[in-house]
DNA sequence: TATACCCGGGACATAAAACGTCCAACAATG
DNA sequence: CATTGTTGGACGTTTTATGTCCCGGGTATA
């Protein structure tokens, strides 16, 4: 059952939108029992004429029927109608959950896929797919991308494909070193992504635990100001967020830090900052690259994170409010929705 | 599995064109590897210009990928196209069934329901709909509908509902006694009709055995000359399609015609004449009403009969030639392309 | 019964989308 | 190198969708 709206919404998802129109507009008739085309365009929202296309379609199909007094619904319109239910909640649960999620946070793009990351791998992969086809979306000629580490970015990665309007992008690492382990670094993740799209990229070496002279030196290396300026100059930023303690523990942060997070009410991580429950820093890594505050200047922000466990972080680090566009699950988009407000 | 796409075509029928216009052009460019527009649009049958509408926004959707020596399929392209194929079959293998017998007897328009009527009364049922539905899209503003009895007409009766299109029509039986019980005769018929539209309705009282002076001079009293004018000027037919040893039985034909009716190979019944195989004439009813040289003038002539053992039959009445729109089920349709040729 | 309101349906100008038809730049192939 | 076929861009035209009226006719209410 699910397969075929699933199936349906990868190829023709212009379609569906206007399945959901139909069917609110069925489903408004028929509770309203008699009504006209004026009061009913009002009620939806929609102009009277694009409106009476819809309907006069409907009455062809037999699912309306109109007299003197207004239009009211058919049987056949009133058992099509009990029949669609499940599956308008199956086809358009999640895109409900986008647009709240859209609306509490004032992001332009929520992106939901069903499931949930924490439990099932087949869910994890999907956000890596729905996660490439978001960046797919809005990269374009030439584009500079900043990208995080994690097992999240890996997946989208892994879901990239050779594209011609990606030729020319350049992806790097947002920040230098952050404790993770090679293969979910950022500097990893932006090289696969370049390899996978025909992009270029550039890396960030900047090894963990330097001591503040060396730190200093390193970053004024010209090579190491060359990247991240380029960093500094992105226009997309893809990132994931995380569980503050999880991440401190992975990061292997010294205990004094780690329990001065705990003190501070860290709750979430991204980008090498930790947000408090209503968003703001507490912590910040030290290292190298995007700051920030040079998110402002970004155009195009996406966050991309999964799992009922990381949905009270997400929603953090939402409220923090430099976000522009959502990936995540549908366990995680229930857990935010809890903490709005 | 199969509820989702019956909803959805009775919905959205324009939609599901577009989704299997969108699925043949994935198809056609998975097996052709790499293929140009111009080559793709004219192995497709469409123009250009139209062709590249789709295949820009199956680029957009991540479906297709383009390079400088053509368009190919991605990887979600490919999955795509695999899990849907049996979501196709399911929704558009009638419809590919429906256009080979439109085509094969050069008929305007074929609706087949899925089932067999012989053995499931649903399926009779969901033939009576769309035979109604096929009634209302074709009825104007005070036209003329003339009707045969048979339990199927009476399905079709029991489907139609107050439409303000049919406010003005005129229901008539086609032909007049056919001696089948009262219920199935198409006087019932007729009237129930015109009290489930709205419409109005004459009927044709010419009782069964009449003696030949008898019938002569009924057929020139003025009321039932009025009603048979009636009949001869209607713009619509809508009649069922009967076998021909099972309708003598019903009608109670005497010995003698229906030891000829076997002799001259009669197969089909339909408006009171019998048809052998190839679709000639071997007997008529002895009553009044249309005559078969009529239906050349009768705009639009709908045959609506199902179930298996019905298919020849079907396609005998079908050659003959004078049909416009066929409602049948998926078990005759089946039948009747074992007999084309 | 009179009246004010809302209905569907017709009409029409206009904005927007779809479409047919080119062409230029480019890659592959012989 | 010449040829062929490709994409992507461009542009005028046709078709469709849309916003906006209005009319005659029911309907409910005063």
């Amino acid at each position: 059952m699910r397969e075929i709206l699933d199936i349906q919404k990868q190829l023709m998802p212009d379609l569906m939108d206007i399945m959901k129109k139909r069917y609110s507009i069925l489903q408004h008739i028929l509770v309203s029992g008699v009504v006209g085309r004026r009061t009913l365009a009002s009620s939806l929202d929609m102009t009277e004429r694009v409106l009476r296309g819809e309907v006069d379609f409907l009455k062809e199909l037999g699912l309306l029927e109109f007299d003197a007094s207004g239009m009211k619904i058919s049987e056949s319109g009133r058992q099509l109608l009990e029949d669609m239910q499940p599956i308008i909640k199956m086809a358009f649960g999640l895109t409900d959950l986008e647009d709240s999620i859209a609306k509490a946070f004032n992001l332009s793009n929520v992106i939901i896929v069903p499931g949930d990351s924490d439990t099932s791998v087949f869910t994890k992969k999907e956000l890596g797919r729905a996660g490439a086809a978001a960046l797919r979306k809005y990269i374009a000629k030439d584009d500079i991308i900043a990208v995080t580490g994690g097992s999240t970015m890996a997946q989208i990665a892994n879901n990239l494909a050779l594209s011609s309007s990606m030729k020319g992008s350049l992806f790097v690492p947002a920040r230098g070193g952050l404790g993770e382990s090679v293969d979910m670094q950022a500097n990893t993740i932006a090289s696969i992504m370049a390899k996978k799209t025909g992009g270029k990229y550039r890396l960030l070496h900047v090894p963990d635990h330097l001591g503040e002279e060396a730190y200093q030196s390193l970053i004024q290396d010209p090579q190491i100001q060359e990247v991240v300026d380029a960093v500094r100059s992105c226009r997309i930023v893809v990132h994931g967020i995380g569980d503050a303690m999880v991440m401190a523990r992975r990061r292997k942060v010294d205990a004094g830090t780690t329990s001065s997070l705990t003190a501070d009410g860290a709750l979430a991580e991204a980008l090498g900052y930790y947000f408090d429950r209503q968003g703001n820093v507490v912590h910040k890594m030290p290292t190298v690259g995007l700051r920030l505050e040079d998110l402002h200047r970004v155009e195009v922000v996406i966050g991309v994170a999964g799992g009922k466990s990381k949905g009270e972080a997400i929603a953090s680090v939402l409220r923090h409010g430099q976000e522009d566009v959502l990936v995540t699950d549908e366990a995680a988009a229930l857990e935010i929705m809890k903490h709005v407000q």
